[in-house]
DNA sequence: CGAATAAATTATCTTAAGATAAGATCAGTA
DNA sequence: TACTGATCTTATCTTAAGATAATTTATTCG
């Protein structure tokens, strides 16, 4: 499993022999049940994470509705907001599938990037990278109507489809399940 | 109008005096006009820009209506997507008002970050307040409904309906400048 | 000032989403 | 297998947004 780490790594920089035992020795996969929650609202993140295997997905909870923002799965790296900013967190975090995934603690990240400086333009090209992923996404949201969305994320990610709920596609889209449900008929109509 | 930037940047990080006149002297201040085009859908934009005054808007074009996606106002910084990515842009940005914008040009910020390096880390630091500024805005505009979107936007940004005109905000609150019309007259009867 | 243009509103009609409740279907398991 | 909870669908009603066109109000500029 550590392999899927140093080949997502060295996409972006290369790595010595030595860096590549270095970032092995450091022991950080851990495996998650099906629904166990890894940050909740009001918690302080001190954690991030790679997904090797499994679904993760962030939700806020608004009156009591879960409303999920994103659907991480393999090869997706999460970055809490309350890991960058040491806040409080909004939302939470929990597993859709049993998971297996690469987790990075504020400190041992530090002491890791003290060793392997050029991990750090790693991180920083990540962030961009992430920035510019948010920046696009957001704006095709907001310009397209709940069909749009639906049948581009048709498109774009009909893995999810088989492995998620319908309902939490649903307020992924911004809509309710039940609005979802009429529109697939809708769609299939035609 | 430099004492601006280096205000902005010694927010983030100390600067010697010696550092200050560095970064005074590239002489980087440029004064637009209002209506001006900074950057057009297709060009590969090799600027970043950092507003002292004015108002810039970007936008998207589809089927030939303009689709606001921001409003930049003083003390705020641009890093188009194109800028970023080196790839063409999908976007465009323009001058809403005569604005006196701070540009940074790819090959100046090398030099100005081989000078400085320091200012490395103030742009890993942007970047990552970026990213959560994104993150949030985009999680709360999914969740909220057209009518909480313009009440929250009346709070944070109440400066931008002095500025900017109305069915630029519509297309920016994500609905059409009619509806955005016939919500206000609603709110103003309750 | 007054004409031209830009910006905002109003009206009408159509369409789709929200809320709520009630069923139907599926999946896991005692 | 039959029960249970989870998931998805259907129906009804209400509300608000989209499209379009017409009109009013503001702003700009010769």
């Amino acid at each position: 499993m550590e392999n899927e780490i140093i080949d997502f790594i060295t996409s972006y920089i290369p790595l010595s022999g030595e860096e590549v035992s270095i970032i092995k020795e450091q022991n950080l996969i851990k495996s998650y049940n099906k629904g166990e929650v890894l940050l909740s609202e009001g918690e302080f993140s001190k954690e991030c994470y790679f997904i090797l295997k499994g679904c993760i997905r962030s939700y806020y909870l608004m009156d009591g509705e879960e409303r999920t923002t994103e659907f991480y799965t393999e090869n997706q790296s999460i970055r809490p907001v309350s890991y960058l900013t040491n806040q409080p967190s909004e939302y939470y975090l929990s597993c859709l599938e049993d998971c297996v995934v690469a987790v990075g603690s504020t400190e041992r990240n530090k002491r890791l990037i003290e060793r392997l400086p050029k991990l750090a333009s790693l991180i920083m090209q990540m962030d961009s990278e992430l920035l510019v992923q948010h920046q696009v996404s957001f704006d095709q949201f907001k310009h397209l109507n709940p069909e749009m969305r639906y049948l581009k994320l048709l498109e774009t990610r009909a893995d999810l489809f088989d492995r998620v709920p319908l309902y939490h596609i649903a307020t992924y889209l911004g809509i309710t399940a039940v609005s979802l449900s009429r529109m697939r008929k809708r769609i299939s109509r035609k």
